[in-house]
This record gives structure tokens, sequence and C-alpha cells, in this order.
DNA sequence: CTGTGCATGGGAACCATTCTCACTTGCAGG
DNA sequence: CCTGCAAGTGAGAATGGTTCCCATGCACAG
């Protein structure tokens, strides 16, 4: 049975606050600077939960860390994701989709799913001169 | 400059004789039955330089854990991997290519690059009653 | 043959994530 | 309101893949 518990809400209210994937760690900063205490296991546990719901979408970086995000579209998507900032673009790609289905097919492959995420430095950080401007 | 040590030679050996995706133990351990004594970290860092010169492909596991496989083709492209047995497909993907860049270059990010992998089960798995033939 | 400096190995260091377990606490039912 | 107890929590230990460190080894040009 799922409780509402004191860290579940402060969880939740930081997940609504941003846009873009944050990792465990960093929302653990952010609950701490938004005055909550909230231990990371219970971090990792309730981003877990909330995967596992399809509350959020998880998706891991180039060093294989996995960034959450709170999910606006239940429907299938991807994503541009800014490597510094963290910035996210969701993205419809019919393009995608359709060179999926096709490509399985013509290979005798059924039941053909996917993955696919782009990332890159957005016009900002960018400008920022390229360094990382992540709060700590 | 590269040189052609023991290590290196039966490292080259071992990816020679899978078609399938390894992890770097795997490997390890592969090398160690063939009688071939190569340090973990030797396995690691000839992995990283084979990658980077685009002779082995790299992908991550939903464990996040890395594996490699020798590469036919030097350029970039993606892969199908039958979720069943392995058999993996080498796919030439411009319009993923040609989607990346655009989408990127249409939101102002810059370096963009791009994941992109298939699973799907293969026609002979299909056929062979859809049960999972992988051994642990 | 020999020197130079890249390569190696193995054990420690790293780091994200998970586990452990004693301690809290939400909450249904008295 | 109490009260019991199972779900939830947290601090630290454990895990496991990967990288680092550094003394030693060895490929290869000269």
């Amino acid at each position: 049975m799922q409780r509402m518990t004191r860290q579940r809400a402060a969880v939740s209210e930081v997940l609504a606050d941003t846009e873009d994937f944050r990792s465990a760690q960093q929302l653990h900063d952010m609950l701490r600077e938004a005055g909550h205490s909230v231990g990371l296991a219970t971090v990792y546990r309730t981003m877990q939960t909330l995967a596992e719901n399809g509350d959020v979408d998880v998706l891991r970086n180039a060093e294989g860390e996995s960034l959450f995000r709170r999910c606006r579209k239940q429907v299938h998507h991807h994503h541009l994701v800014c490597r510094i900032c963290g910035r996210t673009v969701e993205l419809d790609a019919g393009v995608v989709e359709h060179w999926a289905a096709d490509v399985g097919q013509s290979h005798g492959f059924v039941d053909v799913e996917h993955t696919a995420e782009l990332f890159g430095t957005c016009a900002e950080c960018m400008a920022a001169g390229a360094v990382d401007t992540r709060d700590a």
C-alpha cells in the first residue's frame, strides 16, 4: 500500500518544479536546498516507484547515470537533452518510429521496440562559454 | 603509438571468435579459458582504444553495463538486436542521422550526438516458439 | 643490443546504486 | 483519540562495474 509521507510529498514538489532531467543526487541536493531532509536512499526508492508507475521518464546519460524527469506525455516519445544543464525538449519522432518498424520488418523481426535519445549542448550553455553551470 | 602486444593479440583473437555482444568481464573470462592471462584493466583499456578507433561497437544493456562486439563497418551505424538469441544486424540509418542533426539544429543545440538501438524478436526465435534460449 | 616510453597488472580508488536493519510513522480499526 | 503493525525511512555498509596508480615489463626504432 502507498502511504503519503513527508518525503514523497517533497520529492513530488521538487519534480514539479523542473522541466529538466535530473540525477538522483541532484534531486537529493535540490531537496536539501528546499529545506527538506530526505535520505538519498529514499530518493532512489521513490524514483524507482514513480518510474514503475510511469510517472517519470528515465534515461541514462553517456556516463551511465540515471536521469529522471516528471513525465507529461504517457505516449511514447524521445528527448533532446542538454548535456550541460539538463534542459530537455520532448520530441515526436514519426520518422524514427517509421524507420524502426520498417527496418524490423525487412529483417524479419517482430515486436520491435527502440530506444533513441539525443544529447547536445543548448544555445544558452554554449553562450555561457561551454562551462558547466549546474549549481551544486 | 600502438604496440602489438601479446595481450592485444589475445583480445583480438577472442573478439574474432564471437558475433555477440560481450561485457568486459565476459571477455576477461573467455581469455582465461583460452589460456591467455590478461589483466582486467588491460581488457578495459583495450576495449576503450578499440572503441575509439571504431574497431568495436559498444552499447549498454539495461543494467548500464558496457557490451562490446567486433565491428565490421567503420562508419557510424546502429543495431537491430534479437532480444532472445542476441543475433545482431548492423544498420545504416541515414534517416536517423538526418533527423538528429535536423532536430538538434532547429532547437539551437550544437554538438549533437545520439543513441538509437532496436530490439526485437528474430524470425527464427519466433518460429522456435518465442522461448528464451539464452544461457544465463 | 639497448634505451625509451608505451603497455601491463593487480589492487586500491571511485561512484552510482542497492541493501541492511533498527527506528519512525501513516493509518485502519478499535 | 489510542494502538498495533506494516510500510517507510536513513545512515552507513555493501556491491559491482570501471578507472586510477605506479612499479615493472616489453615492443621496437636506432
